[in-house]
DNA sequence: GGCAAGTCTTACGCGAGCGTCAGATTTCCT
DNA sequence: AGGAAATCTGACGCTCGCGTAAGACTTGCC
């Protein structure tokens, strides 16, 4: 608790590799508090305080938004039962991993959708129809019959 | 042309299963505007417009975003090489499929640590030491020597 | 005690695609 | 002509993790 073991937020960030700025935040969020201040408002870190950040860094490195690394770390220091805490750990590491699948088959059907439409561009590119203005380039597509602009109708 | 044929934004907006403000933010972006107006400033679409909306949305749901959607669609209206306009098509789709593999990449990687943080859950579920409010719970964890708090070190 | 460097709080900006008021105006129907 | 319903133009809000600037204050060194 020597006050010669604590740093200056500018020291400690530069130990941490990070600013200031995300610091302050940190600690606005409840993530990560300073060990003491200073009478006129500093803010002093204890050196083993990196590792709290570095923490922080590799639940972010999960996909975990900075408000469930807080639930997560408040509910570790909150809890009685460290059986419940590990509980609530897998609980919440499960729950991210079906939500980062979810967002993977949503960009893997995108892809699809996009591959669908390289080879139309094929078919589309010996199209010599023209849209027309008349109607907002909105007229059905004469080949395909589908009800999209020429020349981009067989695309999406 | 004639007014007969022409829907108020209301009316458009329920035939094109979508709402007032997604229209106007299409017309502000130049994505989509309507017809006409009427003296007073209301806005007239054709029917025909709707197709025109469905491409937007099939465009969007190749995770293209509204102004690279708006770019494309543009360029085909400007352009008077219909080849050139069908390369640019190419080019936008491939450079967005390659966007998704690198998202879809992020997220595997996301998705590989979460694995191996659950099996490290396991090793840490016998651990019995307690983590110390003194040092901000950052001392090292006692089994695996990493520089994180316990019982949580083995984690991440 | 004086000065530079560091730090403090407060608060707005950003991006994307709208949601959601508020207050004024227009249209349409009777 | 009168009134309800629809529409108009702003303009701010929302998310998320900070970036950045302004202006005041603190600290540490000579």
């Amino acid at each position: 608790m020597d006050r010669k073991d604590l740093l200056k937020i500018g020291d400690f960030a530069r130990l941490a590799e990070t600013n200031l700025r995300t610091l302050r935040y940190y600690e606005e969020l409840g993530l990560l508090s300073p060990a003491a201040r200073s009478a006129g408002g500093f803010r002093y870190y204890r050196k083993t305080d990196v590792n709290r950040l570095n923490m922080i860094r590799h639940m972010q490195d999960l996909g975990l938004q900075l408000e469930q690394v807080g639930e997560l770390m408040t509910s570790r220091e909150e809890m009685l039962d460290q059986e419940a805490f590990l509980s609530r750990v897998r609980i919440a590491l499960r729950a991210q991993d079906s939500l980062l699948m979810k967002r993977i088959g949503e960009l893997e059907d995108q892809r699809m959708r996009i591959a669908r439409s390289l080879t139309k561009v094929t078919e589309c590119a010996t199209c010599k129809a023209k849209p027309s203005k008349d109607n907002n380039y909105c007229e059905p597509c004469s080949i395909t019959g589908m009800p999209l602009p020429l020349p981009i109708s067989a695309l999406f």
